[in-house]
DNA sequence: GTCATGATTCAA
DNA sequence: TGAATCATGACA
């Protein structure tokens, strides 16, 4: 198994932060572009090994199709905002609000591989096992300590909280998970190689 | 594989 | 008031 770090986990790859300007393109382009990317969050971080993406319009299964708080949320927030909901009540989901001029969406953050902060993330986990701390999208929320507070937050500011530049992995698609309209859209996006996906592609 | 879990949003 | 929901862990 492939973590894409060394076994003493102290590698820091070099890269810039990512800013907004990143997410003004369209969400499916975001999606692919942050695997690999290294997300820092207060202390934790973790290399972006799965996400999907989600669009304003014409996708049943984003949020805008039923729920006019997520289209007043893409009206009132910038490129970048964390959009933060709690899903089956049970488990906090994480995504990145995408707006721009080709059209807005969201990127649903599904799995890590964790990088920094692993004791940290396996008290808030309860479980020790590393190749499952943050394989999906409640597991790493969960991981991280993300909750509902966080929701419209601006994480891109540098310090604690932000996005290193990555990629350079293997990208695999494919249908979306746990949906039941729009599914088969190839809006999945991967790291073939990871061993932290949330389910096999 | 099945199943219990259980908050929020929104329409009826 | 109720239906739907971008999931997980426990158990068989």
């Amino acid at each position: 198994m492939d973590l894409h770090r060394p076994p003493d986990g102290t590698l820091k790859l070099p890269g810039a932060d990512l800013t907004p300007d990143f997410f003004r393109r369209p969400p499916g382009v975001c999606a692919r572009a942050l695997i690999g990317c290294i997300f820092r969050w207060h202390g934790c971080e973790g290399r972006i090994v799965e996400t999907e993406s989600y669009e304003e319009f014409d996708d049943p299964a984003c949020h805008t199709w039923n729920r006019p708080a997520a289209r007043n949320f893409i009206a009132t927030h910038d490129a970048g905002t964390a959009y933060v909901y709690l899903n089956y009540g049970v488990h906090w989901l994480f995504n990145v609000l995408t707006k721009g001029p080709e059209g807005n969406g969201f990127v649903l953050f599904r799995a890590l591989e964790p990088v920094a902060g692993l004791e940290e993330m396996r008290k808030r986990r309860g479980v020790s096992d590393e190749i499952s701390l943050c394989s999906g999208p409640g597991k790493l929320t969960k991981a991280l300590g993300i909750m509902g507070i966080h929701h419209g937050v601006d994480f891109l500011g540098g310090g604690p909280t932000g996005i290193r530049e990555g990629g350079g992995m293997e990208i695999v698609t494919g249908g979306r998970i746990g949906i039941s309209r729009a599914a088969e859209r190839p809006w999945r996006f991967g790291a073939a190689a990871s061993s932290c996906l949330s389910r096999r592609f």
